[in-house]
DNA sequence: ACAATTTGACCTGT
DNA sequence: ACAGGTCAAATTGT
């Protein structure tokens, strides 16, 4: 509430001690011969990914500058309130719309692929390692596959507002788009390491391939158990690929919401995700019209041990909305094992004041 | 029994 | 009216 000021600072200072951390890592990696390169990629991919995000703050914070300071009376709760049902808003838009180009605005923001190739088997989406309560399910008219509706699981208890919707490719099967908008206020588990064993993210595989697959789901559920065997060697590439709404505008690291005026424009930084995702995202800063899109290698070939620990990271993230598409799942527990050993300063208060977009 | 999922109805913005 | 999104009762799984 007070200091919104030092927000940012500290996460600029947190995402910067935080990629020097990892740089020692890696340099300890370095010199011991047993670590594999994969690990080392991994590493340098956080590396990046750091300097990225905290490069962007500080592009946010120089070229919008102004937004944020405010004690938050700018920013309103956004995102249509999850769960409330009878609330008739039928507040008048805006009269003037652009364009009515192809899609609909929807609630596009940026757009991740993460990529896995595993070689083959692996299936469902991956989980950010958070839980998640389907709601429904719906078939979408362009879209092959119906497309599941999640909320976190805590919407009631907690009131997290995260939910999540995944969508199945039609050309690719094996990629999944997975839309998580609204960030988690839960102090569930830490999406790093979903625990030995992480059932909700079997069912909901399960689930989605269920409700996905038209017509033949030439695959029992049972893949649990390899799954998670799949986890200890995967291969991911995660693609990141910002794609913003209809509002042409140009693309600049931080991301861009137009609100329902057409003048205004709420620019976000992306919130730390790092944990959330495998190698943790990286927008693409290229020209979103262009279709920027990045390509990340991501194998993590084993966390330094962690075969029990659980920590909860509250450092709730995704305030905005993303996609990302998976192809084949798998996953990112084992990935994120790496968060941890700096994660440890993570500020449970660093909450954003509010920060809604578009209202 | 409880909790999560399923599924059609309902709601809202094009 | 339509499409997408959400609710909620019924159903199913643990």
């Amino acid at each position: 509430m007070e200091n919104m000021g030092d927000w940012e600072q500290k996460n600029l200072l947190h995402e910067l001690t935080q990629g020097r951390e990892l740089a020692r890592q890696l340099q300890g990696h370095l010199s011991v011969p047993a670590s594999s390169h994969e690990t080392r990629e991994f590493l340098v991919t956080k590396i990046l990914t750091s300097y990225e995000k905290a490069l962007s703050m500080l592009q946010w914070s120089s070229s919008v500058g102004e937004p944020q300071h405010t004690g938050g009376a700018v920013l309103r709760m956004s995102e249509s309130p999850p769960s409330l049902a009878g609330s008739p808003r039928s507040e008048d838009s805006d009269p003037e719309h652009r364009d009515a180009s192809r899609k609909r605005k929807a609630v596009a923001g940026w757009t991740q692929q993460v990529r896995v190739s595993p070689g083959v088997g692996l299936e469902g989406p991956l989980d950010d390692g958070y839980s998640w309560r389907k709601y429904g399910q719906k078939d979408i008219l362009n879209a092959k596959y119906p497309r599941g509706y999640y909320r976190c699981t805590h919407r009631n208890v907690q009131g997290c507002l995260a939910t999540k919707q995944v969508q199945r490719s039609d050309e690719d099967p094996t990629v999944f788009e997975i839309t998580y908008r609204g960030r988690h206020t839960c102090a569930q588990g830490s999406h790093i390491n979903p625990p030995p064993t992480s059932p909700e993210k079997l069912e909901q595989i399960n689930n989605n391939m269920d409700g996905l697959q038209h017509h033949n789901n030439h695959q029992p559920p049972q893949n649990q158990q390899q799954s998670q065997e799949m986890l200890l060697n995967f291969q991911a590439t995660l693609k990141v690929q910002t794609e913003n709404l209809d509002t042409k505008e140009k693309a600049f690291p931080s991301f861009h919401f137009a609100s329902t005026s057409n003048t205004e424009k709420q620019v976000f930084q992306a919130p730390m995700i790092d944990s959330s995702f495998v190698g943790s995202y990286s927008p693409s800063f290229m020209s979103p019209a262009t279709s920027g899109a990045n390509y990340f290698s991501v194998s993590p070939s084993r966390m330094s041990g962690f075969g029990g620990n659980q920590q909860h990271f509250q450092s709730c993230d995704s305030e905005l909305t993303e996609i990302i598409s998976a192809a084949t799942s798998a996953t990112n527990s084992p990935t994120v094992g790496f968060d941890f050993p700096f994660g440890q300063e993570f500020d449970p208060n660093f909450t954003f004041d509010n920060t809604g977009f578009f209202s």
